[in-house]
RNA sequence: GGGGAGAUACCGAAGCGGUCAAACGGGGCAGACUGUAAAUCUGUUGGCUACGCCUUCGUAGGUUCGAAUCCUGCUCUCCCCA
C-alpha cells in the first residue's frame, strides 16, 4: 500500500491535491509539516501530524520539520485566535530544542540516509528579510483579492467576528507561503502537508511557487481530529496532554489514551499508532465481540505510550492503573517499593504535613481539611464519609472521627487519601 | 429625556412578613450499576466548636418583636416611547 493509499484507509486523508500521489511515486519527495513553537513540547494535537511525518519518512521521503519561529510571531487567524504575543528569540530557541529532541523521537535526523529528516526554523530566513524588500519580491506575486477569499480571512472580516483582523494576522498566510517557496528553492521541497486548517495557507504557498519559480508543488491535508461527544481533542479536566513526560506524566498519557470512547479508538488506532491494515482489523475485529474488555482502547494506549514514552513506562502504567483502578488492595498498596509506590502516585496532587502532627495521632478530619487541601471545608469531608466515598490507603473510612496515627503510614512516610473512586491524594509525613 | 420590569446560591428560576440556608431544574461532587464508558437510579450541593450557632437573596439605610419578602436612597440590567 502506498503512502496516499494508506492514508486515505487511515481516515487520514482530508484533501490532496491533483498530482501529488504521483509526484510522490516518481522520486523521493521533501514535504514540510509546520510546528508551532509555543511552548517547549507539542501536545497530543500536534501528534497527529507527527505521525504523519512519521509514515512519510518510511514511505521512503524525506521528512522536513519547520518550526514556525517567525510564524509564530505572528499568529494564525485561522481559528478563533486572538492576537498572539511576541515570543522572544530566547523563548522560542528553547522550544524549538525541546521539540525537536520530541521529534527525533519518532524521526530518522541523525543516519545520515538520503531521506533524513530535517528542521529548518523559519525565523532563520525571515528574520534578514526587511518589510520593504518582502512586499516588492513577494507581496508582488499574490493579490489581497486572492488572499482575502481565504476561509480563514473571510471569518474575521465577517459580520459576526468581534475581533477584527490586523494587519499583521493578515500577512499570516503570505508568510507562510513564503516559507514553502523558501523551501522549495533551497531544500527542493514540493510539497507541504497540515491540518485541514491550513488547506488555505498551504495553497496560498504552491500559487507563490507557481507564479514566482515555475514551479510546481503540492498539498495534503489531514482531517482534524475530533471526538465522538463534540468536545475538543487532546484535553482532559486537568489541561492539555502533552508528550513531555514532565508536563504530562507516563500515566496520566496512558490513561489518556485508555479512556477515549469505543467509536473514537477505532479512528485514532488509525492514525496513531504505526500498526498495519490487518492487524488493526484483527483488533476492531476482536473488540466488536467483546467490547467491554476493551482490547482497542488498551492496544491504543500501549502503542502509543511505547512509542512517545517507553516500554518501560508504559508497563509502569499499567501497573499503576491496576492499582488505582483495578481490585487494588491495601495489601498491594502496602507491598510496593517506595519507588514503584511514587512513580505511581506522580502526578497525584501531594501534599506535606510534619511529622510530630501524626506522632501523637490526629483527627481525620483535621488531617484532610486543615493541614492539607484534599477537602475544601470539614463539612464536604463530614459528606464525603457519610456518603461513603472516602478511602485511606485503599480502605473506606466510614468513621469522622478516626485518628490517624504512626501505624496509618505506607513506608513510614505516606498516606494516600481517595475522594470516591479515581481522586487520589498522596499526604507526605516528614 | 419619559414610562415600565428586574437584580435570589455555580447557572436558570420560585419565593413576596415568621414554619427560608431559601422550592424546582441544570451543573458539580459522591454512592449503586458498568467496561476506569454511556445511560439510569440514589444521596449531596454556604460555613462552623453541628439536635445548636454564624454569614448569605445587587448595595446602603429604615419600618417591625421578626425582612429575601414592606419603605427610602444608590448602582447596574432589560423592555417600551422620544
Amino acid at each position: 500500500m502506498n503512502f496516499v493509499e494508506d492514508l486515505k484507509w487511515r481516515g487520514m486523508l482530508h484533501d490532496i491535491m491533483p498530482g501529488t500521489d504521483e509526484q510522490l511515486k516518481k522520486e523521493m519527495t521533501a514535504a514540510y509539516i509546520g510546528f508551532d513553537p509555543t511552548a517547549d513540547s507539542l501536545h497530543v494535537g500536534s501528534f497527529a501530524q507527527i505521525m504523519l511525518l512519521k509514515r512519510f519518512q518510511l514511505a521512503g521521503h524525506k521528512p522536513l520539520a519547520l518550526v514556525g519561529g517567525a510564524t509564530g510571531m505572528i499568529g494564525d487567524p485561522s481559528g478563533k485566535s486572538q492576537e498572539r504575543n511576541l515570543l522572544d528569540e530566547e523563548l522560542l530557541n528553547k522550544n524549538q530544542e525541546g521539540i525537536k529532541k520530541q521529534l527525533a523521537k519518532f524521526l530518522d535526523f541523525e543516519s545520515g540516509a538520503p531521506n533524513a529528516a530535517l528542521m529548518v526554523n523559519n525565523y532563520d530566513w525571515m528574520k534578514e528579510f526587511t518589510f520593504l524588500d518582502f512586499i516588492r519580491d513577494i507581496g508582488k506575486h499574490i493579490t489581497v483579492n486572492y488572499m482575502m477569499a481565504k476561509d480563514s480571512v473571510k471569518k474575521r472580516l465577517s459580520a459576526e467576528s468581534k475581533l477584527g483582523m490586523s494587519f499583521t494576522e493578515f500577512t499570516y498566510q503570505l508568510v507562510q507561503g513564503y516559507d514553502f517557496l523558501w523551501l522549495y528553492d533551497n531544500l527542493k521541497c514540493k510539497l507541504q502537508m497540515g491540518g485541514s486548517d491550513q488547506w488555505g495557507n498551504i495553497i496560498t504557498g504552491t500559487e507563490l511557487i507557481r507564479r514566482k519559480s515555475g514551479g510546481e508543488a503540492f498539498a495534503i491535508t489531514i482531517p482534524l481530529i475530533t471526538k465522538a461527544d463534540g468536545s475538543k481533542f487532546g484535553k482532559t479536566e486537568t489541561g492539555n496532554v502533552w508528550l513531555d513526560s514532565a508536563r504530562t506524566s507516563p500515566y496520566k498519557f496512558y490513561q489518556f489514551w485508555l479512556n477515549t470512547s469505543d467509536e473514537d479508538a477505532e479512528r485514532y488506532i488509525k492514525v496513531f499508532t504505526l500498526l498495519p491494515k490487518d492487524e488493526i482489523e484483527n483488533v476492531i475485529g476482536q473488540h466488536k465481540e467483546a467490547p467491554h474488555v476493551r482490547l482497542l482502547q488498551k492496544k491504543l494506549a500501549e502503542e502509543v505510550t511505547t512509542m512517545v514514552h517507553s516500554k518501560d513506562e508504559f508497563e509502569m502504567a499499567v501497573e499503576a492503573s491496576q492499582i488505582l483502578f483495578g481490585k487494588g488492595t491495601a495489601q498491594q498498596l502496602r507491598s510496593l517499593d517506595e519507588n514503584t509506590f511514587l512513580s505511581v502516585f506522580e502526578g497525584v496532587p501531594q501534599f506535606t504535613v510534619a511529622k510530630p502532627e501524626i506522632e501523637t495521632g490526629i483527627n481525620i478530619i483535621s488531617l484532610l481539611a486543615e493541614k492539607t487541601g484534599v477537602f475544601q471545608s470539614k463539612g464536604e469531608l463530614r459528606r464525603t464519609i457519610a456518603g461513603n466515598g472516602l478511602s485511606i490507603n485503599k480502605e473506606k473510612i466510614s468513621d469522622a472521627d478516626l485518628l490517624i496515627k504512626n501505624d496509618r503510614l505506607i513506608g513510614g512516610k505516606y498516606i494516600l487519601a481517595q475522594k470516591g473512586k479515581k481522586n487520589y491524594y498522596l499526604i507526605i509525613v516528614e
